[in-house]
DNA sequence: TGACAAACCGACTGGTCGGTCGGTATCTTC
DNA sequence: GAAGATACCGACCGACCAGTCGGTTTGTCA
């Protein structure tokens, strides 16, 4: 993983896998500079030398969980997608599944707030923006929408993707400033129903299924 | 300002604004956890001694800060609402005065991070919504294009006001994210049209002053 | 069985953190 | 001009921070 050392054993592997989980839910819930390392450490169960055989700092440890929540997410959210004929159908489903992991798992919104403060950070030019891709899956299922006569073909699709993905992450972030992590799920219909209209996409929306 | 001690001299009052405004920009940029408040410290040109005469904690001051961004973003969001007979103009140069406050002042998303996390320091019940006065405001100019034949009577103005802010603050997020902070700016026509059309209002955006 | 590396231990370091406290300068008021 | 409050100083404190390092265990393979 890191590119000199080659670490072939699976115990080590697991290690290193548990760290990056629990620091994940840490750097999360609390942010990067205020998740405690020492903190960290101590809910792996490790020492400090045992977890610096693994990491070469907090930053590279940040960075890694980063990563894999990211991942783990978007996968969560784009599998949810992909089990409906119809595009319109495939929105709705990505959209609640993503509603649906607000509860628990990390939000969209605390996702994007952990990859600023990262790149933020000295040295650390990770300016990916993490939702590029929901962006294009987006707009991938809005080009298809209007392919299957579902959506309006003179609206413009990377707009139009752009404005349903922010207009989603807006509740995501009202939910969390709110204290409130149920409140996408409660919210879930009227925002499909707004941003089909404001899309322009033609047929109701299909309901939770 | 704080309740048992009065402090009716003019040069006390001065510092302790100086000191509010210094560290609303640290703790807006960094957040709570990640500022010093040695830095903000030496930024006023005060010592630690005279520092805490006017403040008894770092938590109090990040609440006195975060307080007077808010306000002052807010008085200068509505402010700008204010000079229009017909409710659509007011709409779009509110949202407007956001995106343009945006560059160098405080965004929307970035005091919403910040009253998130103060929020969620130990003892500190803020729960307050930052937005909540927004949404308001947002609701009762619906209301009023409404009655002006500028929407459509049937939507309903609570839902669609949420909606309109929370596009809005994705937005908004999204370009902190991004580290670009000129792209609401630039989204800004696409917004409006786009949230225009998800809550029915019929007329065509107002153009930039 | 012994050598070697991967995995882990935990005491330790220098530095920074938020916060304290005894003192001093400045200004007003009598 | 002395008393007294307001405003500020800066050395100091213990706690905690991220990170280091010499040493020990554990598993593998010869």
């Amino acid at each position: 993983m890191t590119p000199p050392s080659t670490t072939p054993t699976e115990r080590g592997e697991a290690t290193r896998k548990r760290i990056v989980d629990i620091a994940a839910k840490h750097f999360v819930e609390r942010g990067f500079a205020g998740t405690s390392l020492n903190d960290v450490i101590k809910d792996t169960g490790l020492t400090k030398g045992g977890f610096y055989f693994h990491f070469d700092s907090k930053a590279e440890l940040a960075l890694e969980a980063l990563q894999a929540v990211r991942t783990e997410w978007r996968e969560a959210i784009f599998a949810a997608a992909g089990y409906h004929p119809r595009a319109v159908d495939q929105l709705a489903a990505m959209v609640r599944a993503a509603a649906a992991t607000k509860c628990g798992s990390p939000s969209g919104a605390a996702i994007g707030r952990l990859c600023e403060e990262i790149a933020s950070l000295p040295g650390m030019a990770e300016r990916a923006r993490p939702f590029d891709a929901w962006v294009t899956i987006t707009a991938d299922l809005f080009r298809t929408a209007q392919a299957q006569g579902d959506m309006d073909p003179s609206v413009d699709i990377d707009q139009a993707a752009l404005f349903a993905v922010c207009a989603y992450l807006g509740y995501d972030q009202l939910a969390d400033v709110a204290g409130d992590p149920g409140l996408v799920e409660r919210m879930i219909d009227q925002y499909l129903a707004l941003t089909f209209t404001a899309v322009g996409i033609t047929v109701p929306v299909p309901p939770a299924s």
